[in-house]
Formats: C-alpha cells, sequence, structure tokens
DNA sequence: AGCTGTGGCAGGGAGG
DNA sequence: CCTCCCTGCCAC
C-alpha cells in the first residue's frame, strides 16, 4: 500500500528543517555508560540498496537554555561553551557542554543555588534534531517501516493478576508477528521462562524491526519482560547498539484523563502502545466499548478470522488444559495489535516528518508539546533567545458562549457552525504571544492551514482508497496541531503562552457567535442551542428544503466578519432540547444522535442509559404511550432480576493513583469512592496493583435506597446471577432518577402519570402532551457589537 | 525533560 | 431534609 508522494511544501524550513538526509529511523543519544563520557548521538539509517542499516555517531552537545551565565559562577568555565542569544527573552545564553557529565555536573551546580528555578533542562535527542534541522521519516512511506508487534500471556496463581515479582507467576507464551506476515510463538512448552526471554532478544535483534508495538506495552508487556529478565540475569539488550531500554516516568492525557505510563526508551527503535492511540482516538469518537484489545478490534472491526477468545481468569487452566488454543489466542493478540497500529498510526508517522521528535515520542506526548518544538527549533537557527513563559497559575480565563433558548421537543433544526472558529480568528485578527518576536506563531499556523487544504483537496482528489487514507491521516495530523495553537496562548508551562491573547480570541469568538444568532433571529429564526461556535436553530416558516436552508445561511455568512465562514453542517427532522450541552437530534432518515453527559454520560449504568436512549426516541416521535410501557417493563425486569450485572454496574476511570487517593481523604479533600476503595480492597487480595486511569465496574449492594455507596459496593465480577444481591431499591431510585430528566417534557401532573404504575382505572395518553418552552433572548445577543 | 483550554451537568458524601 | 464541594464525564 504506497503513500502518495511527500508534499510540495516538505522542503519549508519552518516546519521542515533543513537537512536533506532522507530515509532516516532513529536516533539514539548515548548517555554515560562504557566507562566513556561522550555526547554522542547514533543515528540509524536506512541503506540505499540493500535495505540494512547504516548506522553513524554524529557528535552532539547536551546543553541548557541560561536566563543569566552568573549562575553559572564557580563552574570551570573550560567544561562549557557558550552561545549569546539575541532578543530580550528570558533564556539569553545556550550553554553547550563538551560531555554527559559535565552536563549533569552543571545541572547539579544550578539545582543547589537558589535561582534553580531560572533554567531549563532541553531534551538533547529533541535539540540535536532542532539543531540539526533533521527530520525523521522524511520521503519514506508508513509501510517501509518495519513494524513488529509483541504479546506476553502469564500464568498467576488462580484468582490473581500477574505481578512480576511473584516468582511463582511466570510468562508462557511470548507471540511476535510484523507487517511483513512474519511471525513467531516462544513457548514454556521445551524452555524455561529465562531461556524465553533470551530467545527473545535473540529473535528481536535478528529481526531488528524499527518499531516495537503492543497493547498496553509500557504498562503490561515490557514493564513484565524487564522486571522477568531482572529476576533471571538476562539483559534485555535489545538496542541497535546493543543497550537494555531506558525506562522512565511519563504521562499522557486525554483531554480530561490523566494515564502514568513507565515509559521506555530503545536504542534506534520506537516503541508504540496502541492502547495509548486507542485512548486519544476515543477524546473525539467518545463511543468506544472499552480500550481493551479485543474491544478496540472488534470496534474498528479488525478482528482476525475465528478469533479465539479466554477470558484473564481462564489464562492458567487453558494454557494446562489446551496450550494449543491459548496459542492461536496469543497469536490473534498481535495479529489485531498489527491491524490496530496501521489503522491509528498513520498521524504520529506523518507528524513526525515535520516536528523534531522521534516517532515514538510523537506518540506519547500532546500537540502543544510539538509547536513549542517547531517554534524553538526555528528561534535556536536564527539564535533568538527565548521567552520564559508567564507561568499565569490559577488564572481563570474567558471560554466559549454557550446559552439555551428552548427546552422540549422542536423542529425543524439546521445546525450551523463557524468552521475553525479560533484558528480563523487569530490568523484574521492577527493573534499571536506577545513574546513572539520572529513572528512565528502566525507563519506556523498560516502554513499548518494552507497544508492541510492541500491535503483535504488532494484527499478528495484520490481516486485509490490508500491514498485517501493516507491524506485523510495527513490533514487530521495538521488539524489536531492547528487546534492546539489557541490552547497553547492559554497553556501555563508553555514558553509562548500568552493570557491576554488567549482571552482575545475567546472574547471575538463570543462577539461573532452572538453575531450569528442575532443575523439568525434577524431573518426570522429562532435560535434553540448556542455552543462556542455551532448555532441549532429552527429556519423561518418560508425556508422549506436543503436548498432554501443552505441559502439561509448564506445569507448570515454574508452578515458576519471577513475571513470567517458559517458553514451549513447538518439538518434535522426534530430536535429534544433538554439543557445546555444536552440534547438528541432526530435526522430526516429516522436515526437519533444525542449529545451530552446528563443523557449518555458513560457513569449511568447501561440499563439507565438504555432507558433513557429508548424514551428519548419516544419522546421525538411524541409517543406517551411507548414512553409509559417502557417505564413499566423496565420496572418490572429490574424488580424480577431479569438482567446481568453489565446492566447495572457502573463503570467509572480511577483519575487518582492509590497515594494521592488516600492522601486526599486523609486530608478531607475528598470524600471515600467507591471504585478506589473497591480496587484497593482488590490489590489487598489478588495482588492486582490500583493503576491511575484504569476502570472499575461496580454495582451497589445492601438495603434501602439510600446507601452509601462505598459502603456497600461489590466488584461487576463478584455478581452470581443464581443468587442476585444487587439492592433493588437503589436501583429502582436510579430508574426514576432517570425518568425525572422528562418531568420538563411534562405537565406535573401528567409526568406523574406517565412515569408510574397503572392505577385502577389504567393508564391513557390522551391529553398529555409534550411541552415545549421557549424563554427570552438576551438583549445583548441582538446587538451587532464591533470587534 | 516530557504536561492544550473553558463551560456545564449529575451524583455522591459531608455536614448543617 | 438541605446545601456545598468535589469528582467524573462530556461538548466544543
Amino acid at each position: 500500500m504506497p503513500l502518495p508522494v511527500q508534499n510540495s511544501t516538505a522542503t519549508d524550513a519552518v516546519l521542515f528543517g533543513h537537512d536533506p538526509t532522507p530515509r532516516l529511523v532513529a536516533l539514539h543519544p548515548l548517555r554515560q555508560g562504557n566507562g566513556a563520557d561522550q555526547a554522542l548521538m547514533r543515528v540509524y539509517q536506512r541503506g540505499e540498496s540493500d535495505g540494512g542499516l547504516a548506522v553513524e555517531d554524529v557528535p552532539y552537545y547536551p546543553f541548557l537554555f541560561l536566563t543569566d551565565l552568573q549562575a553559572l559562577r564557580g563552574f570551570p568555565r573550560q567544561r562549557f561553551r557558550c552561545q549569546t542569544l539575541q532578543g530580550r527573552h528570558a533564556y539569553r545564553y545556550l550553554v553547550v557542554f563538551d560531555t554527559w557529565s559535565a552536563y549533569h555536573d552543571a545541572v547539579r551546580h544550578l539545582q543547589a543555588q537558589e535561582d534553580a528555578r531560572l533554567y531549563r533542562i532541553a531534551n538533547p535527542t529533541q535539540q540535536y534534531l532542532m539543531q540539526s534541522g533533521r527530520t525523521l521519516f522524511k520521503d519514506m512511506a508508513f509501510d517501509d517501516l518495519h513494524r513488529m508487534q509483541l504479546d506476553i500471556e502469564v500464568v498467576s496463581k488462580p484468582g490473581t493478576f500477574p505481578h512480576a515479582q511473584r516468582p511463582e507467576d511466570r510468562i508462557v507464551i511470548i507471540a511476535l508477528s510484523d507487517n511483513r506476515g512474519w511471525h513467531e510463538i516462544i513457548d514454556a512448552r521445551g524452555l524455561s521462562e529465562k531461556e524465553m526471554l533470551e530467545q527473545l532478544v535473540r529473535t528481536i535483534r535478528e529481526r531488528d524491526p524499527d518499531i516495537i508495538e503492543g497493547h498496553n506495552i509500557y504498562a503490561f508487556d515490557l514493564a513484565y519482560i524487564t522486571a522477568r529478565c531482572a529476576r533471571h540475569g538476562v539483559v534485555f539488550a535489545v538496542g541497535r547498539d546493543g543497550s537494555a531500554p531506558r525506562t522512565f516516568g511519563a504521562a499522557m492525557r486525554f483531554a480530561e484523563r490523566s494515564v502514568d505510563l513507565p515509559a521506555v526508551d530503545i536504542a534506534g527503535r520506537h516503541v508504540i502502545d496502541t492502547y495509548l492511540q486507542v485512548m486519544a482516538f476515543d477524546v473525539f469518537k467518545r463511543d468506544l466499548p472499552g480500550y481493551g484489545l479485543k474491544a478496540a478490534a472488534r470496534y474498528f472491526r479488525l478482528q482476525a478470522d475465528d478469533r479465539t477468545y479466554v477470558k484473564g481468569e481462564e489464562i492458567a487452566q487453558t494454557w494446562h488444559r489446551e496450550p494449543e488454543r491459548l496459542i492461536e489466542y496469543a497469536h490473534h493478540d498481535v495479529v489485531e495489535t498489527e491491524r490496530l497500529a496501521r489503522l491509528l498510526s498513520g498521524s504520529a508517522f506523518y507528524l513526525t516528518r515535520m516536528v523534531p521528535m522521534p516517532y515514538g515520542q510523537v506518540a506519547r506526548t500532546g500537540p502543544a508539546a510539538k509547536i513549542e518544538a517547531l517554534m524553538v527549533r526555528a528561534y535556536l537557527r536564527q539564535k533568538h533567545a527565548l521567552p520564559s513563559g508567564s507561568g499565569g497559575g490559577g488564572r481563570h480565563m474567558r471560554g466559549g458562549y454557550v446559552n439555551i433558548f428552548a427546552t422540549g421537543v422542536v423542529g425543524p433544526i439546521i445546525y450551523a457552525d463557524v468552521e475553525s472558529l479560533y484558528p480563523s480568528i487569530m490568523l484574521n485578527y492577527d493573534v499571536h504571544p506577545e513574546t513572539d518576536d520572529l513572528g512565528l506563531f502566525q507563519v506556523l499556523l498560516q502554513r499548518l492551514t494552507d497544508l492541510r487544504l492541500d491535503a483535504k483537496q488532494r484527499m478528495q482528489a484520490a481516486t485509490r482508497r490508500a491514498d485517501a487514507s493516507a491524506l485523510d491521516a495527513q490533514q487530521s495530523s495538521y488539524k489536531i496541531l492547528i487546534n492546539s495553537f489557541y490552547g497553547q496562548l492559554g497553556f501555563s508551562v508553555a514558553l509562548f503562552n500568552d493570557f491576554a491573547a488567549a482571552d482575545r480570541v475567546a472574547r471575538i469568538g463570543q462577539e461573532i457567535i452572538r453575531q450569528v444568532m442575532g443575523a439568525i433571529r434577524a431573518g426570522g429564526g429562532r435560535v434553540v442551542e448556542v455552543d462556542t461556535d455551532g448555532v441549532l436553530f429552527v429556519p423561518p416558516a418560508s425556508v422549506e428544503g436543503e436548498e432554501a436552508e443552505r441559502a439561509f445561511v448564506d445569507v448570515i455568512n454574508q452578515q458576519i466578519p471577513p475571513g470567517i465562514h458559517l458553514g451549513y453542517d447538518g439538518r434535522f427532522r426534530r430536535m429534544l432540547s433538554y439543557k445546555v450541552k444536552n440534547y438528541a437530534l432526530l435526522t430526516y432518515d429516522g436515526r437519533v444522535q444525542c449529545k451530552g453527559s446528563s443523557l449518555v454520560s458513560r457513569a449511568m449504568e447501561p440499563f439507565g442509559r438504555r432507558f433513557v436512549l429508548e424514551a428519548i426516541g419516544l419522546l421525538l416521535a411524541e409517543d406517551v404511550q411507548g414512553l409509559h410501557d417502557l417505564y413499566v417493563a423496565t420496572r418490572a425486569r429490574l424488580l424480577r432480576h431479569e438482567w446481568s450485572v453489565e446492566d447495572f454496574a457502573r463503570t467509572e476511570t480511577l483519575k487518582e493513583n492509590e497515594a494521592q487517593y488516600l492522601a486526599d481523604v486523609t486530608a478531607k479533600r475528598r470524600s471515600r469512592a467507591a471504585a478506589y476503595e473497591l480496587a484497593i480492597a482488590r490489590e489487598r487480595e489478588t495482588g492486582q496493583a490500583v493503576r491511575k486511569g484504569e476502570q472499575i465496574a461496580y454495582y451497589v449492594t445492601g438495603s434501602g435506597a439510600h446507601v452509601t455507596a462505598f459502603d456497600n459496593a461489590r466488584l461487576a465480577s463478584a455478581w452470581n446471577p443464581a443468587q442476585p444481591d444487587e439492592n433493588t431499591d437503589y436501583y429502582l431510585r436510579r430508574l426514576d432518577e432517570c425518568a425525572r430528566k422528562f418531568a420538563v417534557f411534562f405537565h406535573a401532573d401528567d409526568f406523574a402519570r406517565v412515569f408510574s404504575l397503572d392505577d385502577l382505572f389504567g393508564f391513557t395518553p390522551h391529553g398529555r402532551e409534550l411541552q415545549t418552552n421557549w424563554r427570552a433572548a438576551e438583549s445583548r445577543t441582538d446587538a451587532s457589537i464591533p470587534v
């Protein structure tokens, strides 16, 4: 599946650097060790003809940015060289060290001083790339890379989770595959665990992959293998220079969620964790059933043919009774991992061509770090000083304008949104950080926008599906970066932040969306809901059909500032408007799209979620009898325990680690919570550690509708259908809480009848009409405010 | 060393 | 009971 040729602008100095080195596979800094104390970068390149690797050692220099050279007084001058940078900013000196020991000594020297906060230690690998302008994977296609997948199966004590520190737990299968159709299984039938690990090292070195991929490979497979190698005295020497991996703590954020990782750096290779890629994908889609390999593979329809499934708790007995079955299971795991990686890695791969970071790092850092890397590289090339960033901790900034003007069922509906609102504002109103002396913020934003447009146009013109999907990966990776420019302005630790500029973008955004609302109302439309850059509204009765609706939006578009474009983004038969950011839309082909945490939250018990979704469908159809029947039937099933634990267990994500949680509880900063208490209890009993970011499914037991959940909760896996012990009163209350959401759509007495059991006279839907309530617009939304 | 933001809703626990 | 505060989830 060859990919299209490189971008026409790939020679752009700011975006891509200047180094013409082709086909660079990986870089790795050589740190202290083997007695040698040199500052060397080992560069791994693809050979010209035979496809083999060329390795070269390039001298480079670890360095620090300093605000004030005086901070280094007392440090031997002959151990460093200093470059003064131009400009007025904080980091005015680039201090380059000849050896690693000098670099580390200088760090210690500075840390011993009071003003240690004034310096910043740069990522040496990244800085090398910045200095040279080298860009990884230039001119390479994704399929040129040799990607290997790895998965291990561990047999542990019955009823416990694999634990690398327990001697009796052991690896019984190591499954490997690659994107060239090769696969291999190393298993414990003829080999000891130590021999298996040695075989693994040999195989990786012989196959010599550029990339090692796995699902949850950081937190599980590599961490486990590393610990077992240490136990057996095996050196896990899988680096291209024969070195063992370097591990370090890292954190990755996915919107509001944060995951701690034991990150791994293998010399000359890149580690890709598809678990993180799946989580990143879900930030935008938010409809994945789970982040595990099997759930994700099914979601993307990538399952292996005749997929073998083995439950976690059955791995041990399956290994003893049917080893072939467990081997097939592990093989299917690596096959699915390869497919997931192929599907989800595209955007990181294309960004690596542009951003001065190795591929593995691109895949595990957020967009703000990438933008900053581009800025810093360009500033260093021009020998210009860097700003220090303005901290700004705790400052509260303005956000988007949000409001709702009707509740109930309304229609027809047009959705119009301002395309790329914040990037458009920054480009059209020349918003940039006050500290950006070289004006690169605007240059980067404009060029990325042009690149994305170009990629999108070529995607639409592409005739082959493979080309189109590659171009889609490119344009979406540019989009992520483009949208992060605004976030960069308001990010407290970014070097090029500027809170006043961020505030100006948000303020202009609010004015523009108010202008849009004013124009819609002036044209006879009725605005139902507005959120940041989009408006849902009922067009005037004279506007009928899609063509007329598009024309109506075009007219609105004439009335907003030039350079800002209002797009026609959808039409709907009806809308159920509940609360701000909470609504449902009925499409013209009968589908229901439901939005908002109070309607579709994954924190809700699945039975309640299903009840709410079905009820919304009935409300949109104005089927009051159906609503009543649904309520009665759901209640009856609940009372008869006609369900499984998946229907009523609540799933929560742990956002803190165990120590942090316990510290917060002790300090009364937070209350006890069932999910954490259960995870901690599980750790005591089975040894499965509490991990930040993991999901816990539990249900409520005990009696009485109002019980303290953390004292009356059990893990979902402990529920026994033969002896159902869920708290029926509690779940009845939960059902009624779900039903109460719909009170606003009825008169009070009608609501009470619809969502209750039949009385002596039975239930009739007649006369129980849905209620729609419009509220007055704010006066100031109609005003046209110049921006 | 590695880290994008604000606005808004629901639910649970603690304490009056 | 109620309110306040915190966390988690979601829209954009």
